[in-house]
DNA sequence: TTTCGATGGTTACAAATGAAACCAGTTTGG
DNA sequence: CCAAACTGGTTTCATTTGTAACCATCGAAA
């Protein structure tokens, strides 16, 4: 354990990116192969699916998505005839967008493959550690929110 | 809690993501403003750094990247001088890697700041929540190699 | 009211990425 | 021994991403 030396693989920001990605990219899996959808994509539809209604201001703020992935995901769903945009009575720079039917289909397929892939992953913890990665997450959260 | 719904925010894949990606975020700021490093050329810098000697194979399983990025990483730290290619006496496919003493100073600069930037994202949580932070990243990480 | 800074959203351009093709060299099985 | 399969590593090309500039509209303040 030398003093000057960094461990990458016990690195904490390494170790959960690595961990983070690869179950992402797991999951991504399902969401590309079903219907060729990027991550943005498919975050916007899931935000759409789970709130009915949002701008894209909103949807890059529940997401954690820049401004130019929404508009690009947008755009694509808006093409693929998954979502409307409706323009805002008061403000004429806004637009709310909604799921069509088509859209909504997609969604509602997706939640149950969604909830199966974490669930499954889940399933191979005890409630013990479930409870670690839960609590262990929540306080990485707070302690980036303060560092910054 | 509707069963067709999927709440994004608390979606295990997208709130793991979302939190490494912000950590990592944070963190590349330190090695891109000091050195204008991308997050692979770090994490080869790093590599190299803790273990002397390596082959691009050897790097990409120890940091989880693509052979591609790695082949760029490399080649890229190669044009800074930070490291030397030497081919392998029996196989000369191979190359091992290694800093310069150039490479070698610009790591040594970088492992204190690695190291107080995750003391100090730590020092924000309780022991207990160390723990769990620990035990929970374990278990998906075990948990992910079982799944696939 | 006019002007000026902020805001919602798109676009243009450069850089980073991933997949697949590729080149060299190496191993294996007939 | 030799072809075929495999491996280390690079390159090419298409796609994705990030940054910054941009356009339109809005709100506040002069």
């Amino acid at each position: 354990m030398e003093p000057d030396i960094l461990e990458l693989e016990s690195f904490l920001p390494y170790r959960l990116y690595r961990l983070a990605d690869a179950i992402s990219r797991e999951f991504s899996k399902i969401y590309k192969e079903r219907h060729g959808l990027t991550r943005p994509e498919w975050r916007t539809l899931s935000g759409l699916g789970q709130r009915g209604t949002m701008t894209a201001t909103e949807l890059g703020e529940q997401s954690a998505m820049h401004k130019t992935k929404v508009s690009r995901a947008v755009a694509e769903l808006e093409r693929r005839r998954w979502l409307t945009r409706t323009p805002d009575e008061n403000d004429r720079r806004v637009e709310h967008l909604a799921l069509t039917k088509t859209g909504l289909a997609a969604y509602r397929e997706m939640v149950p493959l969604a909830k199966a892939f974490e669930r499954e992953l889940l399933a191979r913890t005890s409630a013990e550690e479930r409870g670690a990665v839960a609590r262990g997450v929540a306080a990485l959260e707070e302690a980036l929110e303060e560092k910054r």
